[in-house]
DNA sequence: TTTCGACGTCTTTTT
DNA sequence: GACGTCGAAA
């Protein structure tokens, strides 16, 4: 392999790296995906078995990215055991299930799931009802889970977080040990359990000597946004061999509000003595101009970083733009009209992203994209295992995979009419005490006669014997469940036909699956998302699509062209974050690492105008753009914003290929009537 | 005991 | 706009 042809020297010494520790600092832009990729295909090249090879990514997209890369040059690559610490948790734990004394087919909660949890067991504590205000369950869950995440007592969470909450920290302190017995209890396990129980099995010593016999190598991508409890795995895999090669950007740590400890990534030398440190700085992503902005970020930060971004190349280009509009309708439609521009201009749709702080800043653009029949697609966000109907799906088949789930049941049993919290909650404990579906079946036979829901429950019991017993692939017992909710479905929502289509998908996803667990835990651990857009009538299938994300998504991906919107005080940098400085310096970390995803042109963009709360606001631009010296272009007609319409002298990017029937029209009117 | 309507609150980022 | 709470009616 001739590396010196497509790598620097820095960048050939940590892919030539063998035995011991090494730290990667990797500024932005700095190829480090490339020397991940190049250094498992070199361990591989130098006889390595791959199956002795652990590479830890941030999401799995990026663990199979980089693996899939490096397996064009040698299949053999494609081997690598390659995922996020939550799935490699999980992976571990069940394979040690019986030293947990759990089962193997244990249930992972998401986050979803996991407030449902702590909201029944505080409600069986009886914390609603005490006269004081008591957090709601999505902060109980967030709650919790900062203090795991953090290793922080509940209190310093409390204050430093929540201080209206302060005087409930008996009771949550109390919660918290009670959600976590309630937990095991049932064989549920949350995402932050996945990492604890990970440590605790590693903290045995035959387990970790076991583990550190298969993983002869360990590779950790983005190690700036592991938290404590991470890299306290880390080390333990790493103890003995030492075979330890970490990634990261101290000036992209972004994940603090879950835990993140950049100190990780400074203490990495203390925690391995003698390892060697590399730094990658030069820059082959970006023109000298964008660099520039992000150069002045990094200036402006308040821990001074030693580094300064410099083209490798001595790239140039535009300089990067701000423009501002009166209202938000503008905005989406300039950027709607550039990106229609911009692709005339021949940049292929694939290297285009509009980024923002929140992802409901993108409803409108995503709007006037329909419109427009502009493909796109939404990184981040809500999922689609989000929508109640999925969940609610979802949950008959987390039955059919273990018949004593409770929450499951309760979900379900709660969808028919007339069956409320109370009714639900006795069905559910008659349920597990029986046998089996069947069961199952002759409880709900017994139900009196009178009860307008017995039949409905007859129904369920019917459906789930069916999907059980009768020797099925997963795509029939899917339909088997799929039919006996889609009556509840048709009941319950007006825009039943649009959640159906969901369930569809939702079913092609089922069937691809040879195992029911494997499909519920690849929905906790890595759930589709929600926003994949398909417009119809594109000429050239190769030009890809645009991705709207946001900020946190798009972590370690880069396109040519890009806008940034919304640069409005209050939601970028958040109000939530200006609390105190370390919120501040995040926001300002997830500013640079916006600016420097853009290769070759940069537009940021506001509006006066905003609504929240139903009134209109004036906007203050971000505190942000004067950081960079940005300043808005006052091209006559172009800021004002011209209305609703595209230019009409622009033509759309694709034509309809034909005359739309009525229903493709119907789908394309639901489609954008959806939010 | 469930359901429905009225009203108040909070509204970020993700595994 | 989603979610929770409360009171009243079914």
């Amino acid at each position: 392999m001739e590396l010196a042809s497509f790598l620097n020297q820095q960048q050939i010494a940590a892919v030539e790296h063998r035995e011991g520790p090494l730290l990667v600092i990797a500024g932005a832009g700095s190829g480090k995906t490339r020397v991940i990729q190049y250094r498992v295909l070199n361990l591989i090249l130098n006889g390595v078995p791959p199956e002795r090879i652990l590479l830890l990514t941030f999401t799995r997209r990026a663990a199979k990215e980089m693996l899939a890369r490096a397996a064009k040059q040698d299949p053999r690559c494609g081997l690598v055991e390659g995922g996020t610490f939550h799935a490699f948790g999980a992976k571990v734990m069940r394979r040690y299930a019986a030293v947990l004394g759990v089962s193997e087919n244990f249930t992972v909660l998401d986050a979803g799931d996991a407030e449902e949890a702590i909201h029944k067991v505080a409600s069986n504590l009886g914390f609603y009802a005490l006269p004081k205000r008591f957090p709601q369950k999505a902060s109980l869950q967030k709650i919790l889970s900062a203090a795991k995440n953090k290793a922080l007592p509940l209190a310093r969470i409390l204050e430093f977080d929540y201080p209206n909450f302060v005087d409930c920290a008996p009771e949550l302190e109390r919660l918290q040990g009670e959600y976590a017995k309630y937990k095991l209890e049932l064989g549920y396990f949350d995402y932050d359990d996945l990492l604890l129980y990970l440590k605790l099995l590693l903290s045995q010593e035959p387990i970790r000597q076991a583990l550190t016999e298969e993983y002869h190598f360990l590779m950790v991508d983005e190690y700036q946004d592991t938290n404590q409890l991470q890299g306290e795995i880390v080390e333990l895999l790493g103890r003995g061999r030492g075979n330890v090669m970490v990634v990261g950007d101290d000036a992209q740590s972004i994940y603090g509000f879950r835990g993140a400890h950049h100190e990780n990534i400074l203490n990495f030398p203390q925690l391995f003595p003698g390892a060697t440190c590399i730094k990658l700085e030069a820059n082959y992503r970006s023109t000298q101009e964008i660099l520039n902005l992000g150069n002045q970020v990094l200036d402006a930060m308040p821990h001074k970083f030693q580094k300064r971004l410099t083209s490798a190349e001595d790239l140039h280009g535009e300089a990067p733009s701000l423009k501002v509009f009166k209202e938000p309708s503008d905005e989406s439609n300039w950027i709607a009209d550039q990106i229609q521009e911009l692709y005339h201009e021949g940049e292929p749709l694939r290297e285009i992203a509009v980024l923002f702080r929140s992802s409901h800043l993108s409803f409108q653009l995503q709007t006037e994209m329909a419109k427009r029949r502009i493909p796109f697609e939404v990184h981040g966000g809500k999922k689609f295992s989000d929508m109640a109907h999925v969940k609610d799906l979802l949950s008959y088949l987390k039955l059919l995979a273990n018949p004593r789930d409770e929450l499951a049941w309760n979900r379900v049993l709660m969808l028919f009419p007339g069956i409320g919290p109370k009714t639900a909650g006795q069905l559910t404990q008659q349920a597990l005490a029986s046998p089996g579906f069947r069961g199952v079946h002759e409880v709900f036979l017994k139900q009196p006669e009178k009860k307008a829901y017995k039949s409905d429950l007859l129904f369920l019991s019917s459906a789930l014997v069916q999907a059980s017993e009768q020797a099925q692939s997963i795509a029939d017992q899917f339909l088997t469940l799929q039919k006996a909710y889609t009556p509840l479905l048709e009941q319950r929502y007006d825009n039943w036909v649009q959640r159906a289509k969901d369930l569809d998908s939702l079913g092609q996803i089922a069937g691809r699956y040879q195992s029911l667990t494997q499909l519920l835990l690849d929905f906790a651990l890595e759930p589709p998302e929600r926003g994949v857009v398909e417009v119809r009538g594109i000429h050239k299938e190769e030009d890809g699509h645009v991705v709207l994300s946001t900020i946190h998504s798009s972590k370690g991906l880069e396109w040519g062209s890009l806008f940034l919107l919304g640069m409005i005080e209050g939601i970028f940098p958040t109000a939530y974050a200006l609390r105190n400085d370390e919120g501040l310096e995040e926001e300002q970390r997830l500013f640079y690492v916006a600016l420097t995803r853009a290769k070759q042109r940069l537009f940021l963009t506001y509006c006066h105008y905003g609504f929240s709360g139903g009134i209109t606001q004036f906007n203050k631009p971000s505190r942000f753009l004067g950081m960079i010296g940005l300043h808005p272009q006052t091209e006559p007609g172009q800021a004002a914003g011209q209305g609703a319409m595209a230019k009409p002298n622009k033509p759309p990017i694709a034509e309809p290929a034909k005359a739309l029937s009525k229903e493709e029209i119907l789908a394309q009117l639901q489609l954008m009537m959806r939010r």
